[in-house]
DNA sequence: CGAATAGTAGACAGAACTGTCTACTTTGTC
DNA sequence: GACAAAGTAGACAGTTCTGTCTACTATTCG
């Protein structure tokens, strides 16, 4: 029984979405999260395996969160490579939005060969190529080529909404999209 | 005569730019720029001020040279908007590129009416506000819808760049305008 | 020249941070 | 019910960080 280290992850990642990973320290966390030193450095050798933790959990739980949203919004291929952009959208709307953690993480972590830089690249890695596998399904003459496309519209919105205004963004990129989404499958 | 304030701010600006705001302590900035503490405490109050003059001047020095280039690069303002792709993609291949150190800045500072933000948010509305003059020039049907389109590829492809491969973005963006700035001047 | 200004070197205070450790308590499980 | 595992509370060491201060030195300029 571990619920004391998903506690403490999911702790941790809130408050480094919110405040940034080398700005929140580790007796924030146990105070937020009601544990004991000792649990934490029981489940986790230093801080920075538990950052690591952490993006580990929030991709496979983001990445879970977005594939059932677009797919719950539409059926047909097509269409779910536009609501990508509606469930972006409602994202940026919520109050704890803070941006892409693993965009937040890189701008922390700069060397190349690090394993947070190694998540965030495989993280990305995954997204996109769920976004081929859309493309693919929907018949687009170069899924890789759309993908890539709409990947970089997906970033431009995710950081937009960031730093200068969350409410147009996600509309502005859903246009592109669906001209680049017409001409691909012409 | 404040060449060792100008010397600190571009010390501290690449230190900041590879490793980010928090993890940059006042003592490696000390050492590398080669200045004693008390100087540093005599241009600036706190370290937050630092920061602040540090977003500043860069927000001043790469618009310029942005603006340069892009006006190097093309005479025609249809061209210009084209060329601000061909700029960036020279950025993204300078071994120095660490990203947008706005973007990463907000990735840091997320309260909403930090100082902070305000410099990030105003350096993006400058860009903006470039971006909106050359569609202007060039005719555009709506040059503000246009702007926020190529600004939107813009952010895309610098985080593109940062997180995933510095090759390809800047050429994904430059297609997708192409076709945008070719619709709008229609 | 001589006074004000700006810089150097670095000790120091005080806070914060990571990680360890001890002593005690709760919680399962056989 | 007893024992092992896991958790609590928090003191503590050691480091690092920001910011202050002192004593000394170089520079600039009227």
């Amino acid at each position: 029984m571990s619920s004391k280290r998903e506690l403490l992850i999911n702790t941790a990642k809130r408050l480094f979405a919110e405040y940034g990973f080398h700005a929140t320290g580790i007796d924030r966390i146990l105070a937020e999260a009601g544990v004991a030193k000792k649990t934490l450095y029981n489940h986790f050798r230093t801080k920075d395996e538990l950052i690591i933790a952490v993006l580990r959990q929030h991709d496979s739980e983001f990445r879970n969160y977005f594939m059932q949203q677009v797919e719950l919004r539409a059926k047909a291929p097509a269409e779910r490579l536009l609501a990508i952009f509606d469930v972006v959208e409602n994202w940026f709307a919520q109050n704890n939005f803070f941006g892409c953690m693993f965009i937040n993480a890189v701008g922390e972590y700069s060397e190349e060969d690090s394993p947070v830089r190694d998540i965030c690249r495989e993280y990305k890695k995954l997204m996109h190529a769920y976004i081929v596998n859309l493309a693919l399904e929907a018949g687009a003459s170069d899924p890789e080529a759309l993908a890539d496309e709409l990947a970089l519209l997906l970033e431009g919105a995710i950081v937009t909404a960031q730093v200068s205004d969350r409410s147009k963004p996600a509309k502005t990129a859903k246009n592109i999209a669906s001209s680049l989404i017409k001409a691909a499958l012409a």
